[in-house]
RNA sequence: GCGGGUGUGGCGGAACUGGUAGACGCGCCAGACUCAAAAUCUGGUGGCCGCAAGGCCGUGGGGGUUCAAGUCCCUCCACCCGCACCA
């Protein structure tokens, strides 16, 4: 019998799909429609085993629903614009786009070589003019919708890569791709009005059903909402004029107007317009603000930073009591980004606000009774009272109210009295997208003296990049270009300029999707396929983009909608994160990390360096250039085959959870490979040809091999189904192992083995689709597989006429009985009770009760 | 601190709605084939006691509900991830 040659036959059946254009695919009304998509690759330089795991899970899943009869949208695309292609032009002298364009050629071609089934002839780049001149229309028509702005503003400014960053690329005060704490600057800056849609974004959340819960409810986080009021306070002692409006009382949000009776002080963020006015004449104040500003926001300072206060000497007036007042502090802990930059104190129900008031020697007036304690004596020690769980005392008009209609009769009191109003507030902001920046889109405005901000006319588009530009200062490339930034105003018609400024690469990523339902179209898409694709059916990616890509994405399909681009709301009904990769990691006696390569294995079984020196053992970790620990898909394609590569994939670990890469379970996934195709080879000689028509009678036997063949046809199915491939990976083998000791010895076992291995075939084939074809080939097929329907499990051969019934004394088990299916309760207590181990467990006890549960178990109690 | 997740043999992991714990793979052990090796095939493989039949223990620790718990409830521990002075 000869070996599988994987080589020959992968190039042979990829080349065979091409020809028939199995993946290629039109809008057809007639059949159901389902559109599976992997997040589109960074082109980066080569394919990593996380773009190998991603992209075979996705196959899986588009070559099943194919076979299911599905019209299956599975194309693929490049997120080519970014920071990487600069850092090279840089380093290497490469200008960005060809460094982009060879590495996504290389990238194709690594792809192609796993055998995906995709539609090639969707592929798009974002880098590319026919690309982002639909991004720069949008943009446009964004801005005639109200749905993009510019502001002045204070932006994370990232020193390491001069540019802004997004408040979801800032990490611990860190950027998220260059590390470097972030600087505050004021920019004027593009900005999309994500927080329209903020309700509409959480709300809809509750719809993602096929969501990770994981991933909803970060999203649910991160737009924050909370529900309370905006207060009003009358300031005693303010400079005239701070607001720098007409209405000058203090605002302030609340999230539990309840406790006002409570307060006991206001403070103001260092940042606060009112701080900044009251610094002009102060210069402890200055200093103080200064001093807050050094502890940064990085984690450790905040969690050890010790609250601290500056009295201004202001007082507020308490909207509910006249004549009191509230002394106005500046405190280091209030953040001017959420509410109003402003609080006022409540000692006993805040936590922070108990260490201020103890720290400054406030007030501490309990004005929620918890449920079990005395009015009289109750005080508040080192530990605020949170809980909505009470009623209030201690307040007046409030007083004995549940916390619950405490604050809706305290909101219609400010209101009545025009001191507040109820207010919903968010975490979520505005998404700040202007980057200083060549490798982007370029921003499709003019910026005029005369006329201001004018878009460019939509027969200019695009706005292309200019070639020449050169990377030898720091900074932004299309800033120092000499002429591309010098138009005419297409308004005026005077000198004018052009933004220099790019689109953050997250906007090209948020409406890719649905660029691929027409990719070719001349408007940005085409209403009557987008309408027939959308929305995905099947999202697969990392998790790592929860937040960020997703709910950008999200916005941006009911921007889209706002504009009249497509119908959907939500651009994904189903979402799946897959888990990261991860290797062991070695070191040798200087510490320095070992890459796989560079170790081996000696014959006592140790992990050794090549000329045989020491190693140390790491943890397994997610594999990462820093650490050494990758392995190259292209070399194990090379020695392995597509796959075996995406079998191991699948095998073992379930999708959503890390997994190791191991040689042990390539190895393991090579052997099955071999194995599988000899056992189906010598099935496919024993001359029952393809579609035999069924013989008059099987033994017992056949009969047993064509119950596991169609049990395993139900298994498989449901695994794939529930993304449990590890599960159908399983089943496979008990199919092939039930094949490997199958002997024929008549024509219905000869019958019966063949039905087996046409099963295992073309269940195999998502998984292993070279081999699967191979296969089916030499099963005697003429079509391809991949055009073929998946196997039907006959209901008949699902179902055991025996069942094996397990008879336990007091729940231990003591027996295994066989009972025919759906036997009678007696019966099966009859054959229980007969059992010598169940006699030897009752010692001569009488049953006291006994327990039938049909097919499954038999509970004797005593 | 808040939110979420995970914990099962030597290892990766299985077990749908509570019903035979350890499917399947890796590794290991024994055997067959071979001059030998590789490859392949057959059998075994949670721990403890026992020649065996069989028995006892066992899903992070402790407690509970139930005829029956990896699965449900309470509590504690460990590790991982996310958010973090959000008023």
């Amino acid at each position: 019998m000869s070996r599988y040659n994987f080589k020959d036959s992968e190039a042979k059946w990829q080349a065979a799909w091409e020809q028939a254009a199995c993946a290629r695919v039109t809008e057809d009304p007639g059949r159901p429609k389902y559109y599976v998509l992997e997040m589109y690759p960074y082109p980066s330089g080569r394919i990593h085993m996380g773009h190998v795991r991603n992209y075979t899970i996705g196959d899986v899943i588009a070559r099943y629903k194919r076979a299911r009869g599905f019209n299956v949208l599975h194309p693929m695309g490049w997120d080519a614009f970014g920071l990487p292609a600069e850092n090279a032009a840089i380093e290497k002298g490469v200008h960005p786009a060809a460094w982009t364009y060879d590495n996504i050629a290389v990238m194709r071609a690594q792809l192609k070589s796993m055998g995906l089934s995709i539609d090639w002839d969707r592929e798009v780049a974002t880098c590319h003019p026919e690309y982002y001149r639909h991004q720069q229309k949008m943009f446009q028509d964004f801005l005639d919708a109200g749905l993009v702005y510019r502001k002045e503003s204070w932006v994370n400014w990232d020193p390491v890569d001069h540019t802004v960053l997004a408040n979801e690329q800032v990490i611990d005060g860190c950027g998220w791709r260059s590390g470097a704490p972030v600087e505050r600057r004021k920019l004027a800056q593009w900005f999309f009005r994500i927080t329209r849609f903020s309700d509409e974004l959480l709300a809809a959340l509750d719809e993602l059903e096929r969501w990770p819960d994981k991933v909803r409810t970060m999203q649910r986080k991160w737009i924050g909402r909370s529900q309370g009021a905006r207060l009003f306070f009358r300031l005693q002692g303010a400079p005239a004029g701070w607001s720098g409006e007409a209405e000058e009382r203090l605002q302030v949000f609340t999230t539990r107007p309840d406790t006002l009776f409570g307060a006991s002080f206001c403070a103001l963020s260092p940042h606060h317009p009112l701080t900044t006015a009251l610094a002009e004449s102060d210069p402890k104040l200055t200093a103080f603000v200064a001093d807050c500003d050094r502890i940064g926001t990085s984690e450790e300072a905040i969690e050890t930073a010790e609250k601290r206060g500056y009295r201004t000497g202001i007082l507020a007036e308490h909207p509910f009591r006249p004549g009191e007042t509230l002394p106005v502090y500046v405190a280091n802990f209030v953040l001017m980004d959420y509410g109003t930059g402003a609080i006022f104190g409540c000692p006993g129900h805040d936590q922070r606000d108990l260490d201020f008031a103890r720290k400054y020697d406030l007030p501490v007036v309990p004005v929620v009774l918890p449920p079990e304690a005395e009015a009289a004596g109750f005080a508040i020690a080192d530990e605020a009272y949170t809980d909505w769980d009470g009623s209030l005392i201690n307040s007046e008009f409030l007083d004995g109210l549940k916390v619950e209609a405490a604050i809706p009769a305290a909101i219609a009191r400010l209101e009545a009295a025009g001191d507040g109003q109820g207010e919903v507030q968010y975490r979520l902001r505005d998404w700040g997208v202007s980057r200083q920046r060549y490798w982007g889109c370029p921003i499709p405005v003019v910026h005029c003296q005369d006329c201001g901000v004018v878009k460019v006319p939509e027969a200019e588009l695009p706005v292309r990049l200019p070639e020449d530009v050169s990377f030898d200062q720091p900074g932004n490339p299309l800033a120092h270009h000499p002429s591309w930034k010098t138009v005419a105003c297409p308004n005026c018609g005077k000198p004018a300029e052009r933004d220099t400024d790019t689109m953050d690469t997250f906007v090209d990523s948020s409406w890719y999707f649905a660029r691929f339902c027409s990719p070719r179209a001349e408007t940005a898409m085409d209403r009557s396929a987008v309408d027939y694709w959308m929305p995905v059916d099947q999202y697969i990616g990392g998790i790592e983009h929860a937040v960020l890509h997703l709910l950008y994405a999200r916005f941006f399909t009911r921007a889209l909608q706002a504009c009249g681009y497509l119908s959907v709301e939500e651009p994904f009904a189903g979402l799946f994160t897959q888990g990261m990769i991860c290797h062991e990691t070695y070191a040798d006696e200087t510490g320095q990390w070992l890459s796989p390569e560079q170790v081996k294995t000696d014959e006592d079984g140790k992990v050794v360096t090549l000329e045989g020196g020491p190693v140390t053992l790491g943890r397994v970790e997610k594999m990462s250039k820093s650490k050494k620990n990758t392995v190259d898909p292209e070399a194990i394609i090379d020695a392995h085959g597509a796959d075996a590569a995406r079998w191991f994939m699948l095998s073992d670990s379930p999708p959503e959870r890390d997994m190791e890469w191991t040689d042990a379970g390539i190895d393991g996934a090579s052997r099955f490979c071999q194995r599988a195709w000899r056992i189906v080879s010598e099935i496919a000689g024993q001359g029952v040809a393809a579609g035999a028509p069924l013989p008059s009678a099987f033994g017992a036997e056949a009969m047993a091999l064509r119950r596991r063949t169609h049990k395993g046809i139900q298994a498989v199915t449901a695994d794939i189904e529930r993304f449990h491939f590890n599960g159908a990976v399983a089943r496979l083998y008990e199919l092939i192992n039930a094949l490997a000791g199958f002997k024929a010895k008549d024509e219905g076992d000869r019958w019966a083995a063949r039905e087996a291995a046409e099963a295992f075939t073309r269940l195999v084939g998502p998984m292993t689709p070279h081999l699967a074809e191979a296969l089916w080939q030499v099963l005697g097929h003429q079509g391809l597989l991949a055009e073929s329907a998946w196997p039907d499990a006959d209901p008949a051969l699902t179902i055991d006429e025996e069942v094996t019934v397990a008879v336990q004394v007091n729940g231990k088990l003591r027996a295994t009985i066989a009972l025919p299916r759906d036997a009678e309760k007696q019966q099966a207590e009859d054959a229980a009770l007969a059992e010598p181990a169940v006699q030897r467990a009752l010692e001569a006890r009488n049953p006291r009760k006994v327990i039938v549960v049909p097919n499954r178990v038999v509970n004797v109690v005593v």
